[in-house]
DNA sequence: AGCAAAATGTCAAGCGCTGTCATAAAAATC
DNA sequence: GATTTTTATGACAGCGCTTGACATTTTGCT
């Protein structure tokens, strides 16, 4: 039980003012190596850790910043969270990770919440969050710097990381027209991620650019979710003329999709080809193994908490997405 | 930009002394009910949030926890997460999640930064955190009180909530032998969960029941990721006389086996029933769904915090588990 | 009216740190 | 060698809150 050491006991031991002490922890020039050394030498001794409360009340930075999220995905999550914790235990930062629910009528009350009661320095918010008004409202009244990774709209409002959706869902697209598919079914994703939209968009530029009309029927709306993959699937191959590729929005979509192909014999490859989104250890996992779009999440989170912690001027960075051939993509059989 | 209201102010506006509000904020008897209204009133038009900071410093609870965790199973710790934040939002806790790596040196030193720099009132523990030496210890000297998920040593040490892990093995093994299985393959977990033993326990429990010689060359190490299952199914399923059921300690293993035996055209559940453990989404996601144990991570969770949060003597916990069937398990083909 | 219990107020101290301003020591300048 | 400048350190107040010791006022009951 040993009394916990303040910076006065750590300053007494080193036989310097407290206020050395505070100049060396927070890396003030004009501190003479010798002295820094000296005090080095007691805090190791008495095990000193400095109060962030204490901190924080005499007005410092609180060396603490929040990640905001609302996203029903664990490994997207996961990934995320992974990233910008990486940054922040290199560089002797906290992280607060702050899930919330963006439909809450006080999603906004919450954050200002957090905010002044924990006295975080930063925000970084993640999707769909980056583009929850309440929050965006708030973060601007309070005036504090904040990131966004993947925001939808007003990308001109805060830095932010994100990559190309509308590209990768092209690449994609085009990959299967490249197979020779004519006919390629599209699952969307959920309304309130602004990437949706991104994507769609990127699998009718790549139709068109193959001179492919687009078909609406060929398109259904999902929830990220098995479930909306399934419901989406069954319906895309009850049509009368099926397609013989289907491009889910994400991997969980896609599994459905797989689910559905299983149950009704239709072999995938060979009768259809699936591909999914975001590269979630699921497309490794199911059957078979699905050609899919990396996203990034850990990087794009990582250089998020980077750009934040760095300070500086408004950037958007875009990071490079990846298409990734596994098995579950051939040519079309002719069955015409 | 408002200024930051402080407890004065609000104090000043609802017409009472610093102190009363802190007494009404702090719970303490003798408030009376209309004074707490115009105190609320006051606060809610000046939007008044106490600073956790300057409360921790004089001397007072944090209402804030820490979850500390090293998994790398995303949607365990999504769940886990989850069923903390629940608690701690309907109760107004802050929580604090820290992942750490239990194999660091420092793993002690670092649980002991974060206690001290935050002044978190307590901390959960989840799986394998919950075995780690160095942190149990540095809890110990801190004298802080903490609750454990699923521990595998030291029950009495603290409360702790858990699952029946060997029952569950049992359960399901035994599901498999009454389907006729007589050979049963086990994917072992990772070593430093002390699940592993457990469910492995629960499975020789099982076969010795019922009559069945434990088989070692049956038994094959994982470290519940895909890969492991597959390299476990793939000795498993290449033996002489292969086993008609495999039971893998988790979903991912789980999916592994039905990879290899997608490759190998083995059919399941006709010629190869497979089980899983834990209930992740995976285990409805592949093909065919996995019977499984459904592992309640989540009200662990919950549980864990709102004893931790409840303060009082240290309790021990069991939540039930749940044996799911699903579509992977049939009776053995007799191919003899 | 009289009295205990309940409710509120006053005041001072202190939690652990950092900011401001002042001062001392060392180095640079003439 | 005296003066200015730079570098290094110290003294002290104060951040926003809680707490304790008491003093005072209000309330509810006989």
């Amino acid at each position: 039980m040993n009394e916990r050491a303040n910076i006065r006991d750590v300053a007494d031991l080193a036989g310097v003012a407290v206020k050395t002490v505070s100049r060396m922890m927070n890396g003030h020039p004009y501190v003479r190596e010798e002295t820094r050394e000296k005090i080095e030498r007691a805090m190791k001794e008495l095990d000193f850790r400095p109060s962030v409360a204490a901190r924080i009340l005499s007005g410092a930075k609180s060396n603490q910043i929040a990640l905001i999220y609302d996203n029903h995905s664990p490994y997207y999550m996961f990934q995320i969270q992974t990233g910008c914790w990486d940054f922040c235990k290199e560089n002797g930062i906290r992280l607060i990770a702050q899930p919330v629910d963006v439909n809450d009528d006080d999603v906004g009350d919450q954050v200002r919440g957090l905010i002044m009661e924990t006295h975080v320095d930063g925000i970084i918010l993640s999707s769909p969050v980056t583009d929850c008004e309440p929050v965006l409202r708030t973060l601007d009244a309070l005036n504090i710097p904040f990131v966004r990774i993947s925001p939808g709209t007003n990308h001109a409002l805060t830095s932010s990381v994100f990559m190309d959706d509308a590209q990768a869902a092209d690449d994609i697209t085009t990959h299967l027209i490249n197979f020779g598919h004519r006919r390629i079914g599209f699952i969307k994703g959920h309304g309130s991620h602004m990437a949706s939209d991104e994507r769609m968009f990127g699998y009718r530029r790549a139709l068109d650019r193959a001179g492919i009309a687009f078909e609406p029927g060929l398109v259904h709306e999902g929830e990220f979710d098995l479930e909306s993959g399934i419901r989406a699937a069954s319906k895309l191959l009850s049509m009368a003329k099926p397609p013989t590729a289907i491009f889910a929005s994400n991997d969980d979509m896609a599994a459905g999709v797989l689910a559905v192909a299983h149950e009704r014999g239709i072999t995938v490859p060979d009768l259809l080809s699936v591909v999914g989104f975001d590269d979630t250890p699921l497309a490794r996992t199911v059957w078979p193994p699905l050609t899919t779009i990396h996203q990034p999440m850990a990087d794009l989170a990582r250089t998020a908490t980077a750009i934040l912690v760095g300070g500086g001027d408004i950037t958007h960075t875009r990071l490079p997405h990846q298409l990734i051939e596994r098995a579950s993509v051939a040519p079309p059989k002719d069955t015409e």
